[in-house]
DNA sequence: ATTTAGCACTCGTTGGTGTCGAGTGCTAAA
DNA sequence: TTTAGCACTCGACACCAACGAGTGCTAAAT
């Protein structure tokens, strides 16, 4: 049953009981620690053993040679894909009822989502929202408003609304605003923003007159888009400090460049593989800037519509079962909204 | 020349050479040291006796029996009284020069005005909208959409527009939103946001079948004004590990408890003497959470309207002359814009 | 072939001790 | 009033010993 590829059952189990105790405690495990709490019908010299290889195997390592076991990313990312298979460990009950008494509807959830996890969790949570790929402008209106000002609208499909006042050019065409409602309908209505953005319209011989207005609606288009995909809302920072990784000001310097650096967090979180659920990046191996922290996070959809991801950001020793149990409790309440 | 209540000049230099060094250096001053960079006509233990009184004033104080001396938030405030009332002290020119080779034209500035001060200062800066108390609503209007919803906007006199879309109401009556926008323009256009806020209006009879919309247009504008209010944009928060006190995590703690709750910031800021041009907190006796930071802000307006605070947050140990300057500098410029 | 008891070894932690030197306060003379 | 001189304080640093938690290894037991 033991060979040099997979792990046996007992080393599989001493893992485990590893990471548990390190995620709670955040000291180095000893062998007569584990025998103790998690095997005592075997002698510490076996479970020494034992951890031997498994440090030969990447998955522990000694803060000094006198001292116990601490994991290694690799030995995370063990206990996480295990949790990951076996859904059933996910105690998902006690978070929705815990969810349940915290909020009375589903809406308040949403849009408090990223309060929430970091609440529920006790760890740092970020909400980002979901690329404008699929947003469609369903019209563009003009709108009169004094002495030759204008207010410009534009409506997408997500309802939300972008304006602006302009000032309108000197014309001397009848019904202007009339007219131009009626070109900046035909031109972008129904088009996604992507589309938009990255055509670039030749105006025709006609449009001479509307070529300034065309251009302000045009950026303000584009505005919007960046604006849209580089929002990501932080909460709980200083939930940070409940943890005693956290007492180095280096870590949380470390920790705040990641928390403050928007691009780099979508770096991280978006990856390649678009297919997956939850993104778990744990530690250096997976980026370099990550440093002795973690990222967990899903992506949602609200409405059948894709919303963006959810996740925390918080130590390598992070509460896996509690964090994946959270964001899929938060996934189905989404979902069957 | 020499009396209990003021300082007398000897006393004064003595402290505004401790303050000046304590600033740049963040060690504790002996008394050796101010001998031979500022008084070395003078023996140590003259400066010693001088010292100790100081002490008992309550300007000073020491780490421990044999350490140099440290000034108190006492003397920090003395120090900026010195260089508020001394105005030719600050070499605006500099500034002025920094910020002329940075920044091409004064809308620049003023859009990023905190991150300027962030970077020119090199300490945290803190942007806040001023009140909302004389802005004006000059529009309500309602605009049809498409089936039943409809956008309705609220225009005010600082050029800012908030918009919504709402659902209308069945309704028999004709042109409901021409009505409507009558009715909308008598009740609010030329009012403040306070007086609308703070009022009850009775609906009267010939109104009941805008209730609805009237209330969702005033619920509108409640949320436009807190949202306004409660605008707070801070820059450079990793500014503050350039300095050695916040090598304590407990430091760092405190001082992002405090650039984080936007309540506090607001009143600490806002003076009750709301007519001084600066605004400068200095340690715990400021108020009791600044611990051992100081906040130094000023009020600016720009093109002649209020615009509202800008300031810095950092260690009590502050480089104030600096500070002010660039602060002084910056209002300016608004002003002549 | 595994497991285990036993033992030597490592090394961080704790606490005690001694020395150095920066800096002070005080006193007595200038 | 100033200053030289001196005793004193106390943090910083280095060194050392003892402790103990934990390990790796080996040889015997299963």
């Amino acid at each position: 049953m033991k060979d040099n590829k997979g792990l046996s059952e007992r080393r599989k189990k001493i893992l485990n009981a590893l990471v548990d105790s390190y995620i709670t405690n955040a000291e180095p495990i000893s062998s007569s620690a584990i025998k103790d709490k998690y095997m005592p019908d075997v002698s510490t010299a076996t479970i020494r053993s034992e951890l031997a290889t498994l440090e030969e195997m990447g998955y522990l390592s000694q803060p000094h040679i006198s001292a116990g076991r601490v994991p290694s990313s690799k030995a995370y990312k063990f206990y996480v894909d295990n949790i990951l298979s076996s859904e059933s460990q996910m105690d998902t009950q006690q978070i929705k009822s815990v969810l349940a008494t915290k909020y009375a509807s589903i809406k308040e959830i949403v849009k408090d989502s990223a309060k929430i996890v970091s609440d529920v969790t006790n760890y740092t949570s970020m909400l980002m929202i979901s690329s404008t790929d699929n947003i469609v402008v369903n019209d563009v209106k003009v709108i009169d408003m004094y002495d030759g000002t204008a207010l410009v609208l534009i409506v997408t499909n997500n309802g939300s609304i972008k304006d602006k006042t302009i000032k309108l050019p000197e014309t001397n065409i009848n019904n202007y605003i009339e007219v131009a409602n009626g070109l900046l309908y035909r031109t972008f209505a129904g088009k996604r923003l992507v589309e938009i953005v990255h055509s670039h319209n030749v105006i025709d011989a006609q449009l001479r007159d509307f070529e300034q207005l065309f251009e302000q609606v045009l950026n303000m288009i584009i505005d919007y888009k960046n604006a849209r995909e580089s929002q990501i809302q932080i909460e709980g920072k200083d939930k940070i400090f409940n943890y005693p990784e956290y007492n180095d000001v280096n870590n949380v310097k470390n920790f705040l460049s990641i928390v403050n650096d928007q691009e780099k967090l979508h770096e991280i979180v978006n990856d390649k593989d678009g297919s997956i659920e939850f993104s778990v990046k744990i530690g250096k191996e997976d980026d370099e800037t990550l440093g002795d922290m973690a990222i967990v996070s899903a992506k949602y959809k609200f409405s059948g519509e894709e919303m963006g991801q959810l996740g925390v950001i918080g130590p390598q020793r992070m509460d896996y079962k509690k964090v994946l149990s959270v964001l899929k409790e938060i996934g189905t309440l989404f979902e069957n909204n």
